[in-house]
Order: structure tokens, then sequence, then C-alpha cells
RNA sequence: GGCCCCUUCGUCUAUCGGUUAGGACAGCAGAUUUUCAUUCUGCAGAGAGGGGUUCGAUUCCCCUAGGGGCUACCA
């Protein structure tokens, strides 16, 4: 049977990098193994339900590239994909462990317990074995309260019964082996008061029932897991139970803990794929597309932050990663997201970006920024100014004097370089440029050159002010490439406004 | 507090007992570009600490320290 791959995100807001690694790393597995990638929807909690952030999810898959072979927007033969349409079958599952005694209905509400936890000093309060029989659950009550309970429909909540004495043995294939001993577990919440299921039950039930054969997802299921593995076993299916693989968490640039959403705001980077537009302002939020990044770009960091294939290539396209990627190579340790790597990442593929790939989101970026591009060649700006950047939303503003007269002027160090004797060499050059043939960067430079050395004035003084003249800036790419692209007209005519400055 | 995971340059990492501990990002210096960016070259920079095992430990084991995760009727 080949590998069945699941990403199981909930739509609780945008997904951040450590979400979209999770579901790269799925993804490449099932593409290498020629099995299928699945999207599950894990929306069993109705009280952090965002709504948008299913389409949020899909949409950031696919701009990343990551295909989805199943999920909830296309089906499959294991649907439906999101849970909260699966609802019916989980209590059923659940019921059918409290039937063979692996598990037990439970009355405390959570008032009840909140106040057991606070009666127990620090953190010790723990629904187990050696406390279920002082609670209100059906191992505690007589046949008949149980009963009467029931036909009350008293709202219950179905707990796993963990039995003391178990060694719990999971290899991971990432960590290795990792052994919990069943007396440090609780008994787990399988179905809530509500009816809905926990992640802990429509986990191991719909990856059975999908045929899911690898689980690959963040280091904080670890503990977790040994009650997943105790409800496969409880369930009879722990011979097709998946093999795991838990992933090192994405931590903060600098400082402690795991990288979080606001850390985006706070440093001025993005943690999401994809922007996530709010009508308040305060809540709308940046992605990697809105800065300008490449999805390519940002699926090669990302396949990078925690993975390696032990060989010194850095840049990788997707089907590359497909080859290479193997989950025993995973790092343990917790990787520090690193936003300027990321930007270098970026950097290579916006340079190996075509003017085709480029054009339309050029066109549409000089559209918003108010700029009519059609008078200008764009190609010619983007081949000029394509090596300069790191992102390719940079190109427009830094080249803006191709498609507007009406330049910013930087006039602080224009001024500070400016000489009363560079203003008749800019007209004289100026005068030379009118007839010039051909009017390319070679010969009119070449001749500008000329006409400055016979001048007298000093090349370094003259040269900033021609770019000055020409964009406002006195820095940026070769004066006479820009000339080239600008044209004739408009460079003589901007050399001798400025002349006159 | 308890349980679990982790620990190589500032950062991401290579090394599967014997290496001048390699690469990349960032940093610094130089070259190119009469600017800036790019590009190229070079420099600097690491095995948390302590015990073992071994002829030999970054590598295997233990302890300590530090970091992280979990400890919800959230995922």
């Amino acid at each position: 049977m080949s590998n069945r791959l699941r990403f199981a995100p909930s739509p609780t807001g945008a997904l951040h990098i450590g979400g979209i690694r999770t579901a790269l790393y799925n993804f490449l597995l099932a593409r290498q193994k020629g099995g299928q990638f699945i999207l599950r929807i894990e929306d069993t909690d109705q009280n952090r339900f965002v709504p948008g952030a299913e389409e949020y999810i899909t949409r950031s898959l696919r701009w990343l590239g990551l295909t989805v072979d199943e999920g909830p927007a296309i089906g499959g033969p294991f649907g439906p994909y999101k849970q909260s349409e699966r609802m019916l079958m989980y209590k059923d599952y659940a019921i059918r462990l409290v039937e063979e005694d692996k598990a037990y209905y439970a009355w405390d509400t959570p008032e009840d317990l909140d106040q057991k936890r606070q009666d127990a000093s620090d953190h010790s309060f723990k629904y187990d074995a050696t406390i279920r029989t002082q609670m209100k659950n059906s191992l505690s009550l007589s046949k008949e309260a149980v009963a009467k309970n029931l036909s009350d429909n008293i709202p219950y909540t179905i707990r796993l019964k963990v039995e003391p004495g178990q060694s719990i043995q999971i290899n991971d294939k990432v960590r290795g082996e990792v052994v919990f001993d069943s007396a440090e577990l609780d008994d787990k919440v399988l179905v809530k008061a509500d009816g809905f299921p926990t992640y802990h039950l429509a986990n191991v039930v719909d990856d059975h029932l999908m045929k899911i054969t690898d689980v690959i997802r963040g280091e904080e299921w670890l503990p977790s897991t040994a009650h997943h593995v105790l409800l496969y076993q409880a369930f009879g299916w722990e011979d097709t139970m998946p093999a795991f693989s838990h992933l090192p968490l994405i931590l903060k640039p600098n400082g402690n803990g795991k990288l979080s959403k606001r850390d985006g705001q706070k440093f001025g980077f993005p943690v999401f794929p994809l922007a996530w537009p709010s009508e308040n302002k305060a809540e709308a939020i940046d992605g990697f597309d809105s800065f300008g990044f490449e999805p390519e770009a940002v699926v090669n960091f990302l396949a990078l932050l925690g993975w390696n294939p032990g060989t010194e290539q850095e840049i990788f396209s997707l089907d590359e990663l497909i080859a290479a990627f193997d989950p025993e190579r995973i790092h343990k340790a917790g990787a520090r997201f690193d936003y300027e790597k990321a930007l270098w990442f970026n950097q290579q593929y916006v340079h190996q970006l075509s003017f085709a790939d480029a054009e339309p989101r050029l066109k549409q970026q000089g559209n918003e920024a108010g700029y009519n591009l059609e008078a200008s060649n764009l190609e010619a700006v983007f081949s000029l100014l394509q090596p300069r950047v790191h992102r390719l939303n940079e190109i427009i503003p830094l080249a803006y004097y191709f498609f507007t007269d009406t330049l910013d002027f930087d006039n602080e160090a224009i001024n500070s370089k400016w000489k009363p004797e560079v203003a008749p060499v800019l007209e004289s050059v100026a005068n030379t440029l009118k007839t010039i043939e051909p009017f390319t960067f070679e010969v009119a430079g070449a001749a500008a050159k000329d006409v400055i050395k016979e001048s007298g004035v000093k090349m370094g003084l003259v040269m900033p002010m021609l770019r000055a003249a020409l964009t406002g800036t006195i820095q940026g790419p070769d004066v006479f490439a820009i000339a080239e692209v600008l044209g004739r007209d408009k460079t003589v005519e901007r050399f001798l406004k400025f002349a006159k400055r």
C-alpha cells in the first residue's frame, strides 16, 4: 500500500510558517513515495473557529505549490475531510470503547475540575486511575445512577481509561525510541460535553479510517502520542498504526520560546505565507506574499529549517526536495527563524526570474503605485534592477524614475556633492548626447566621458550629478545604462533641467 | 512542580570514534563597479560544564546546567 500523509490544521486563524513547514514535509514524503497528500480540517472546537481560516489554508497551500490529493474542496474516497462533517461517528467509536470497559462516562463539570485543581497545591491534580473512583463517572457511580444520568441526558464527557503499570513505547522517526509510563498519563477526554470529539479521538479515528501511514507533526504532540498509541491499542488498530515523526519547533529569532504571530509584527517580517486581510487594520497581518517573496523561496527556506540532505546544496526546487527528503535526517533541536537568511534565499530566486515570470506582477505593482508603465521598456528596467534586489516588489519603487518625470530629489545628498562648475559640464554632455549615434550606453557613455575629461572638472564630481539628474538620487545602476533605457529625449531633458537647478 | 524532548561558529547546519571540526546566512577586509547594490576573494567565528567507556571522543553512557514542549471538556 502506498504512503498516505495528511496535513491536519485546525481553522483557528492564519497558518504560520511552523504549520507550513509541517505541511511541506508531509507533502514531500507523500510525493516521494508516490502516495497521497491529504488535507483534513480539524474543526472540532466550535469556540475557536475563525471564518475564512480554511479558505486561507487552501489558498496558502496552492500558493506554495503543495497540491492536495484529497481534501474538503476536492473530495476523495475517504471523505468527508472536515471533522465537523464526520461528527456522528466519533461518539460511536468512543461508546464502543465504553462498552469494552476501555473508556467511561464522566459527569464532573468543568467547575468541579477547576475546584479540584485549586485544592491540589501545585499542578498535581490529574484525572487518572488514582482519583477516578472519587469522581463522578460510570466507574464510581452505581449502575442505577449511571443509567439515570444517561436517561436524563445529563451532559457527559467520555474519558479514556488509562491503566497504570504499562510502558508505552513510541518509535519516532526523528527522535528514536521514546518511552512513557502509563501511570504518568491522565484519563484524557475523548468526547466533550457538547458531543464533539477532542483532537485525540478524532485524530486517531480519522487517521485510521483514512488509512494514514505516516504522521508528521509538531513536537508539541509528542507527549500526547502516548495517549494516541493507547487509543490505537484500545481499538485494536495497532497493526496499522502510522509511523510518527515529531518535528522540532521553529523558535523566535532571538529570545526564548517558539515563534509566534506577534513576532512578525514586533520584528517587521512575515510569519505567515499569505497576508491575512482584515477590515480592522490592527488585525490585518502581512504575509511572505505581500512582502514580495517567491513561494519557491519560502518552500526552500522552510525545508532547510530543521532538515538538510547532508550535502552542501542549499538551493532546491520542489522536485529536488521531493527526491532528497528523508524524515530521519530531520534535526531534533528547535531552529530559530532567521529572516536575513530567508531574504537571501528569496534573492537567489528573484535573480533567476525570467521577465515573463515577473512582468504581470511588475505591472500590477506599477499600477498600484499609480505609474503608467506603458511608455517605458519594462523588460529593460527589469534587467537593470533585477540583480540589485532581494524581493521583486523592490523594483518598481527603485525604478520609479522610468515611470514619471516628477523626480524625488534627494537634496541632502545632492547638495553635499554639488559644485557650481558641474552645471556647464552637464549642459555640454546633454548637447553631445543630442546627436550621438547610436544612443546606447557604450557609445553615449564613452562620448559623455570624453566631454567630462575635456571640461577639466573631476569625473567624481560630475558622474553623481548625472545620475541625480536622471533619477533624483546619487546611487543606482550605471548612469548610461539608465540613459539608454530612458531614451535620448528624456535623458537630455533631465540633464539640461538639472543643470539649471 | 511532574513528564517528555533537545544542546557544534551570532544564526541554519555537516560530521554516523581518529577531520587543520566543513558549508551557508549575517559580520569584517579587499577586488570589481569612478556611486550604491550585485558579483568575486579573503578573514574571523563553535563541540554548555563535569565525570566515565575507549589506544583515541563533538560523536557512546551518566550527572549537572541551560533551552523547549506538554501538563484544558484547545488543537
